[in-house]
DNA sequence: AGGATTATTATGTGCAGACATATTAATTTC
DNA sequence: GAAATTAATATGTCTGCACATAATAATCCT
């Protein structure tokens, strides 16, 4: 009993985005319905309405609350809650995991780029291309393996670096940021790819396919395929 | 040249946003380097502190900046982009891609879970469980097929609930409101389940496997296997 | 010198007030 | 009665100020 004078005197808006969610969740405020105002709100929590606004917005950006001007704040039918998927960075993930991690460079050369590859980076046939191709491990165990296109019209830099130690990932997510780009996944048979990933030609492997742009311009194509064991998890 | 009197002379905390992001693109601070602080900013801006606040306070949570306090404000090395990936609703998701949607249930009963099932929902073995297994269809093609068990204790009243028409997920995201969860994605073959998805049982599909929470309480654990040509996109 | 104590500093957050903006509701006009 | 105008309202955001909090830097004491 002594700092009772003046932070407690006021309401956080993490206790008020709690105490809605906790609303919220024993439907309190039924779904699809609205929910007091700002200023309502403010006043049954004692607090300004810079506040309250702060924690309805989080819910809001979480996925539970609709907010429109004038129209009110309600709670969604069916709350689309995300799970965010940070883009892998294998090094990162693979010690996280408590393995040693290794990398090897298995090729790396200029090369022409197939139709769909071409399609996928809309390329329109003049630029140059570097492609890498790698393996990464986990415990000197196969954990992925890596089939890359650099467009070397975007990022020409990276045609001067040894990728025998640093991957080419890790090289551009530090050196060329994207302004956008899109990620695919899906299953498919290993193929030749069993060679490098240890497992039978026809053993379902996941893959993924990302595409990075800076603006209009295309960075890089990558497809991963990772170890049949391998499993991606996200908590919610 | 009309309204320029009030609104325009303050600064938005969008644009401040949008500058920062531009400069550390450009490196203009460099990766892992200090960036002036919110009070200096903010008389460059000619702005208040708290909208410098505002901004930079996105920049962090989108993983470009790392904040600290009395450290001050850093530019991530590696900025960990995130993917925000929403729990599929298969209805909307597949109205969405404008396809037709149907909901086929092929089984409800109570049922004994496997020791695998009985580890993941950590349950104690007096549970009741609810198995309803369904096929889910975009225009009349096989899109998705789902096993799943509902712990009974948790949420009684979907035993009364009729599940030929409502998805048990649709019940289950109005209804049973969860607090967390884990997803998993897998490549696996096909096996018993072609013979709903209408592939062969050695096909690759992509299975993924949820499981919700109710504080302590286990809700509900759901597998769902795609169609070998579907493919999980995500923006990046 | 080493360790504990005391400033100092940058971010985190709260408040009251003001105006902006998007919508919806009410009202007027034809 | 339909269309156009006007009013009302809830959220969005900015300002200026104050104090809280965490972490580092400086200082003091032995």
């Amino acid at each position: 009993m002594s700092k009772e004078g003046k932070a407690d005197s006021s309401v956080s808006w993490q206790s008020i985005r709690d105490t809605m969610m906790a609303r919220i969740r024993a439907q309190d405020y039924a779904p699809g319905e609205l929910i007091p105002n700002e200023v309502d709100l403010a006043a049954e929590f004692g607090c300004a309405r810079a506040t309250v606004n702060r924690a309805l917005r989080d819910l809001a950006t979480s996925g539970f609350l609709d907010r429109r001007r004038k129209a009110g704040t309600r709670v969604r039918e069916a709350p689309r809650r995300k799970a965010t998927l940070a883009i892998p960075l294998t090094r990162a993930d693979v010690i996280a995991s408590g393995a040693r991690y290794e990398y090897r460079l298995l090729e790396r050369k200029l090369d022409t780029p197939p139709p769909l590859v071409r399609e996928h980076l809309k390329l329109s046939g003049s630029e140059r291309l570097l492609r890498v191709q790698s393996l990464h491990l986990a415990d000197d165990v196969p954990h992925m393996f890596e089939d890359r296109w650099i467009v070397l019209d975007t990022v020409p830099d990276i045609e001067d670096v040894d990728l025998t130690e640093t991957s080419a990932n890790e090289w551009l997510v530090r050196q060329a940021p994207y302004t956008h780009g899109t990620m695919e996944f899906f299953a498919e048979t290993a193929g030749a790819r069993g060679q490098h990933l240890v497992c039978a030609p026809d053993d379902p492997v996941m893959t993924m396919i990302r595409v990075t742009w800076l603006e209009a311009a295309p960075i890089t194509l990558v497809q991963q395929s990772y170890s049949p064991s391998h499993r991606m998890r996200l908590d919610l």
